[in-house]
DNA sequence: CTGTTAGCGCTTTCAT
DNA sequence: ATGAAAGCGCTAACAG
C-alpha cells in the first residue's frame, strides 16, 4: 500500500496543471477527452483520492446530511420510530453519495445549539426527527438557513419542509373502524408526554369520540410509546368501576405491554377487550395475539424526506408544504366484534 | 442573526493577529490570561465559530467515528442489533465532542471501498458491526491505518481490536439449562448465512452438543435472525418423524417468529415444546409466553467498543485483544422441564 | 483546451 | 506574549 498522494503530486507526475487535474477528476468541461482519460487512468493508478476537506472548504458543500434524533429520557431508541428512518434514509443517501451525520439530540439539555452542529459539519441539510413540544432551541431552528425536513415534528421554519403520518386520518379510521365492529366504550393510551405526534392523535382521539358523543376522559392513560409503560396501564384499566371494550394506542410497543398486563391480570384480548396497535411495526404480525393497528408508511415518509430535502438542496425550493402520509388499518386478532347480549 | 464571521475578521475586530485568535480560542498556552479571556468573550459576542473544515484541513484531524453497519439483504435493521450499538455509541460520542457519521454497507457490492469512505471522511477511527464472513474487502480493513474496532466480527488487522458476546459461553450455558430441566432432544436455529456470530454459534452449538453426544443433524435448521425465518421453521419442524422437545435459537426475533408459527400449527409454547431465545431484547420479557433468553450485555458491547477506539485514537494503544462479554441467561416462560413419563 | 494564480479559514512555525 | 507568513489540498476565475 502506497503513501497517499495529492492533487499537486499527481499533476507534475501527469505533466499538466493541478487545474486540469480537478477538471478531469470532477467532470467539468473545457478539457478534451483524451486528456480526462489520461488522467483518470493516472490517478487510478496511483491511487490518488482527492482531500474532501480541502475540497470542502473551497466549495464549501459538504455533501452531508445531518440527521438528528431525539433520545428521550425513559424510552430506547429500540422504541421509538426514529431508526427506521434513519435506515431509510441512509439508504438514499448512499445512492446520491452524499454522507449521513447522526446526531442525538436530549431535548432540555440547554446550551447546545442544533445550529451550531450544522455549521460545524457543514451540512447541506438536515432533518429532524420526531422533534417535542418544548424545545428552547425552536426560535433557533426556525432561522435556519439551512434547508431542514422534519418529520412527526410540525414546525414552521424558514426553509423547511414537513412529513408526517395523517394522524388525524389515523385517529378516525381507527376509532371508526373499532365503532363499526360495535365499541361504544373506548380507551385511549397516549404517547410520549411532550412528543407532538402523541399531542396530536390524543387532540384528534377526543375530538372525534366527542364528534361520536363517545368520549370518556377517564377512559384515557398516560403513556409514552413504550413497551412497559404499556403494560403499567393494565393495572389502571382494572382499578375502573367499568372497563371500556376496546383500547387503541399510541403505538404497537405499548399495545403489546398492555396486552401483555392484561394477560397477567386473567383479561384476555380480543375476548374480554380488544386492542388496537398504532404503527404496524413487523413484529405485531408474529405477537400472539396478531396485533390489529393502524399502519404507517415510515417507508414513505423516509423516503419523502429525503427527497424533499435534495430538492430543496438541489433546487433551492423550498416547498413549505406540509405533505400528510395517508396510514392503514391492518386487522387482526387483536381486535373483536363486540357481542352484544 | 449576524452574518458568519470568520477568524481574521475577529482580529481585524479585536486588534490583534490571526494567531492570537486561534491560541486564545485553542486554549493555547504562549499568551497572556488577558487577552484570551478578553478574545474569547468577543468571539462569544460576535458568534464566531471556527470553521472546522479549515480546521481539519490542518490539523487532519476530523473528530468523527465512522459506523458501518451491514445492510442485509432481507432483514431489517429493524431486526439487526446493529442499531442498538449505534445508539450507545451515539451517546457516548457526544460525550468526547466527537461526531458519529454513518455508513451501510451491502456486503456484496463490490467497488466501493471501506478504507476510502474513511479516508474521504478522514474519520479518526471506525467501528465495523456485525459484519459478516465473505467480503472482498476483508484485505482492505486488515490493511486499514486507522483504528479499527469489530463488533461481533473477529477479524485480525493492523490496528483493530474486537469486542464479541462470549458466543461459546452463551451456547454452553443455553445447552446446559436445557439439559438441567430435563431436555436431550434439542433443536437449533441458525442465523445469518454469512454472518461472523451466527458461524459461531453452530459451531459451539454442534461441538457441545457432540460433547454430551446429543448432536441430531435433523434438528438444526437455517434461518436468519429475522421473526419471518423463525416462523417458517414451525412447518419444517411439524415434518420431522419426531420433534425435538426444546430449540435454541439464534435470536430473540426468530425465537418469537417460531412461537407464532407453532401456535399456528396448534403447538404450545412451553407445553409441547421449548424454545430458548438469543439476545434479551426488551420485548421478549412482554411476549406470550415471555422469552427464556440468552441476553447478551449489548451495553457492554458498545460502550467496550468505543472506550477502545478512543484509547487507540488518543494513546496510539493498539490493545489487539479479543474482548468477550459474558451473556446471561434469564429464564422466563418460554421453557420448561421436561415431563419424564 | 490548458496553465497560472488566488484564495477557502484555519493552525503553526519562526521571528520579534 | 504577540505578529507575520507559510501552507494544508483543493477549486475557480482569468489568461492565453
Amino acid at each position: 500500500m502506497s503513501k497517499k498522494i495529492n492533487i499537486k503530486e499527481l499533476a507534475k507526475i501527469a505533466g499538466v496543471a493541478q487545474s486540469t487535474i480537478s477538471r478531469a477528476l470532477n467532470d467539468k468541461d473545457g478539457i478534451s477527452i483524451e486528456t480526462k482519460e489520461r488522467i483518470r487512468k493516472l490517478a487510478q493508478e496511483y491511487g490518488y483520492k482527492p482531500n474532501i476537506t480541502a475540497k470542502r472548504l473551497v466549495t464549501k458543500k459538504s455533501n452531508t446530511i445531518g440527521v438528528f434524533i431525539l433520545a428521550r429520557e425513559k424510552i430506547d431508541l429500540e422504541e421509538s420510530t426514529a431508526f427506521k428512518y434513519v435506515e431509510i434514509i441512509l439508504n438514499e443517501i448512499k445512492k446520491k453519495d452524499y454522507d449521513l451525520v447522526l446526531f442525538s439530540v436530549d431535548e432540555d439539555k440547554p446550551g447546545v445549539s442544533y445550529l451550531r452542529m450544522c455549521e460545524e459539519r457543514a451540512v447541506d441539510g438536515a432533518i429532524f426527527i420526531g422533534f417535542g413540544e418544548v424545545d428552547e432551541h425552536l426560535e433557533e431552528i426556525k432561522n435556519f438557513e439551512i434547508p431542514v425536513v422534519f418529520i412527526e415534528r410540525n414546525i414552521k421554519s424558514k426553509l423547511s419542509s414537513i412529513i408526517t403520518t395523517d394522524n388525524r386520518k389515523a385517529m378516525k379510521i381507527g376509532i371508526e373502524y373499532l365503532i363499526r365492529i360495535g365499541h361504544k366504550e373506548i380507551g385511549f393510551l397516549k404517547g410520549t408526554k411532550n412528543s407532538e405526534v402523541a399531542k396530536l392523535r390524543e387532540l384528534y382521539f377526543k375530538e372525534i369520540m366527542k364528534e361520536k358523543e363517545l368520549l370518556k376522559e377517564e377512559y384515557i392513560f398516560d403513556s409514552d410509546f413504550s413497551i412497559e409503560s404499556g403494560y403499567n396501564v393494565a393495572a389502571k384499566l382494572l382499578e375502573l368501576d367499568k372497563m371500556p371494550t376496546a383500547i387503541f394506542t399510541s403505538s404497537d410497543l405499548s399495545a403489546i405491554g398492555l396486552i401483555r398486563g392484561l394477560k397477567d391480570c386473567q383479561i384476555d384480548v380480543p375476548n374480554d377487550i380488544s386492542i388496537l396497535g398504532f404503527d404496524g411495526f413487523k413484529i405485531s404480525n408474529f405477537t400472539i395475539p396478531r396485533l390489529t393497528t393502524i399502519e404507517q408508511d415510515f417507508y414513505s415518509l423516509g423516503i419523502n424526506a429525503i427527497n424533499i430535502l435534495f430538492d430543496m438542496i438541489e433546487n433551492k425550493i423550498v416547498s413549505k408544504e406540509i405533505i400528510k402520509i395517508p396510514p392503514k388499518l391492518i386487522i387482526r386478532e387483536s381486535t373483536k366484534p363486540l357481542l352484544t347480549d
